[in-house]
DNA sequence: CTCCCGATAT
DNA sequence: ATATCAGGAG
């Protein structure tokens, strides 16, 4: 397990390497944002913008995705994996947005699982690039780096990551060291094939050195 | 835990 | 061919 000097130089280099990571997911409001976030589940955020730039001009508020059939969403999404479920829950979101929050997106994470398809990831990302609240959104990306750099244990569950995380990384870093932990599981330290040998921090990660002598 | 699920990289 | 992709609901 790493100590809290190993992981200041962990954020260190990721800032290094990715200084100026974000979200890359196009929006131009909340509203569009839960829906991209939404739709981002299982699949990369690149297919994601492919579709939005459509999906967006069809429909901008809630009752437009409320005014056609589920059918005709779904059709409209498919290109996107999970998509029959994907379109309920944003049919369902909407609605509650109606009911329940006179039509806007709530600020805050509480408020924001309660919505359709909205878990405690999406809540945090929308809380974050939103409404500028510190969060630390545990994604697959910031699961496996923190679990092979050895930040957490591999047994933890995502929720824990998190606990983790806020503990060991200054609040006003939280939403930073969130984008840049993507860029570099997403980029470098790759679930298929990570870039072991080039790594700036294979001195001081579990797994890398394991790989390393394991490739020898 | 399983299921949802098409696109893409390897 | 298959693992993986900004997960969440039942």
């Amino acid at each position: 397990m790493l100590n809290q000097k190993q992981i200041r130089q962990c954020l260190d280099v990721m800032a290094e390497m990715f200084p100026d990571a974000k979200g890359e997911l196009e929006h131009s409001n909340p509203f569009e944002l839960v829906i991209a976030v939404l739709l981002s589940a299982q699949c990369t955020d690149k297919l994601v913008n492919k579709v939005t730039a459509d999906l967006f001009q069809k429909y901008k508020t809630p009752e437009d995705y409320l005014s056609v059939e589920l059918s005709e969403l779904e059709n409209d999404i498919r290109s996107i994996g999970l998509y029959r479920s994907k379109a309920k829950n944003i049919q369902k979101l909407c609605q509650m947005l109606l009911d329940e929050y006179n039509g806007e997106v709530p600020s805050s994470k509480e408020d924001l699982v309660k919505l359709a398809g909205v878990g405690r990831k999406t809540a945090n990302v929308v809380a974050s690039i939103a409404f500028n609240e510190p969060s630390i959104a545990v994604d697959t990306h910031v699961e496996r780096v923190s679990k092979r750099l050895g930040i957490c244990k591999w047994k933890d569950s995502v929720l824990e990551v998190e606990n983790t995380l806020m503990r060991k990384v200054p609040r006003d870093e939280w939403s930073v060291t969130h984008h840049r932990m993507i860029f570099f599981g997403r980029y470098h330290c790759k679930a298929r094939n990570p870039q072991c040998p080039e790594c700036p921090l294979l001195e001081l990660c579990r797994e890398g050195k394991k790989r390393m002598k394991k490739l020898a």
